[in-house]
DNA sequence: CGATTTTTTGACAGTATTCAACGGGGGTGG
DNA sequence: CCACCCCCGTTGAATACTGTCAAAAAATCG
């Protein structure tokens, strides 16, 4: 049986006992696979089901009636995705393959069993739920209230990080599948600008670009252009009971 | 005793039995009162309980190192707030009041006795705030995607729909309590563009101003120039079960 | 009624967008 | 295996939108 990331996810929250994990595991039916720039589901298509990423990235995206797309979040492996679709028939979001990537599938009504079985589980979804709000407010602020030097930054900042918060080896550089094109619909801002931005990050001596991956070579000013806060860091699930 | 509005609120995607609507009324241990302007919590602050709105309007907002801020949302009446930092020890953001207000306060711990005695709630609770997500990623489409003119529009557009869902008049006109700045800092435009903005709309017959309400005078051009869709007005949650 | 905050207006500056063109790399098909 | 094509990244110049600064009018508060 293909295992879950996502009991290994949660369990860096909450020390999970058998039970809990077995259920977690039980959660994700099947795996779908998707190549890089397919969409998993598209806005408005039928959102019975949510989504766990296994392997690869993707990210969400909303279409605006003018034609503009707005880039919503990054989904790193072990993370949810879909799962903003839960309260409505339709998705309001397009799901989209950063790269080559392969998700498990959550039916909505696992998701009544889990919460009526496993209380702390449900409890912990929710408080994590709301800590991705949070993330997504971090990200409004950063794109109404600071430079497009500053969102770039942010963008590479927040990506690093949370790849990081999943063990990755972040010292040898950071993979970035997006085009710029995809980095300006995330931060608000033109290809062209994320261009010159990006070279300028370069320049001062930020970063560092080599066919797709970035280095991060002054971690500490990066953040402070971005006005970046390590918000993952400092969760605190302890009062949700042993 | 002081009846919520939280199961008000919530009975309108689920019908509750008795059992559940003592829970939801026992949750809130106390009222708070607070008065325009005054900080409820302040980021930082250690965040042991949420909010519920009873009376008046409230908003979250974040300080960005540089001194900027980003107003996150709007609470209005029977709507959570501050219910984002139960991930953290200490807030994540700043509760003001827009207007007097007063809120029930739950505590953290209470919670957790919801979820265990109610899963069908803290499902919906958890449903909930995926859709609280995707209404802050409209407004981060908004932000990063669309014009200063858009973003004023699609702000009162958005609050004008949310009072009706509450059963307003919003026909008579809808109270706008926050100043320009404070619009400003909603949209991330300057309090001076936000003037220019609103009297554009003015101008074009989208509405009118008298003394702190504003009048919708044609709500489909409204919405058709803010881009904004009415995403609370399909929500289902009829997957949650009996 | 005086003081303070908020709204309004104008002129100017600056950041980001638009438009256009070119180069490079990777994949595809011949 | 190579040519071709398309997408992506890069660069420059001109434009447009929004921000900044400053000041006055209006509204609100005590």
């Amino acid at each position: 049986m293909v295992q879950s990331c996502l009991g290994d996810r949660l369990g860096r929250y909450l020390r999970l006992v058998d039970a809990e994990r077995h259920a977690l595991e039980a959660l994700e039916e099947s795996e779908r696979v998707v190549s890089r720039g397919q969409v998993l589901r598209a806005e408005q298509a039928p959102a019975r089901e949510l989504f766990v990423v296994r392997r690869g990235w993707l990210y969400s995206s909303m279409l605006l009636p003018d034609g503009n797309r707005q880039i919503l979040s990054v989904h790193l492996p072990c993370e949810f995705a879909g799962d903003t679709g839960m309260a409505w028939h339709n998705a309001p979001f397009t799901l989209v393959a950063a790269t080559d990537a392969a998700v498990g599938v959550i039916d909505k009504a696992a998701l009544r069993r889990l919460f009526a079985e496993h209380p702390r589980l449900g409890l912990l979804l929710y408080t994590l739920a709301q800590a991705e709000r949070v993330a997504l407010a971090d990200r409004l602020a950063s794109v109404g209230r600071t430079s497009a030097r500053a969102r770039v930054a942010a963008l590479i900042c927040d990506i690093m990080r949370r790849l990081r918060a999943t063990g990755e080896a972040v010292e040898s550089g950071i993979p970035l599948p997006l085009t710029q094109e995809e980095i300006g619909d995330a931060t608000g801002l033109t290809a062209v600008h994320v261009n010159r931005m990006m070279r300028q990050l370069v320049e001062d001596g930020m970063i560092s670009r080599t066919n797709g991956r970035v280095h991060i070579l002054d971690e500490a000013r990066l953040a402070g252009t971005a006005n970046h806060i390590d918000r993952f860091a400092t969760i605190d699930t302890s009062w949700l009971g042993a």
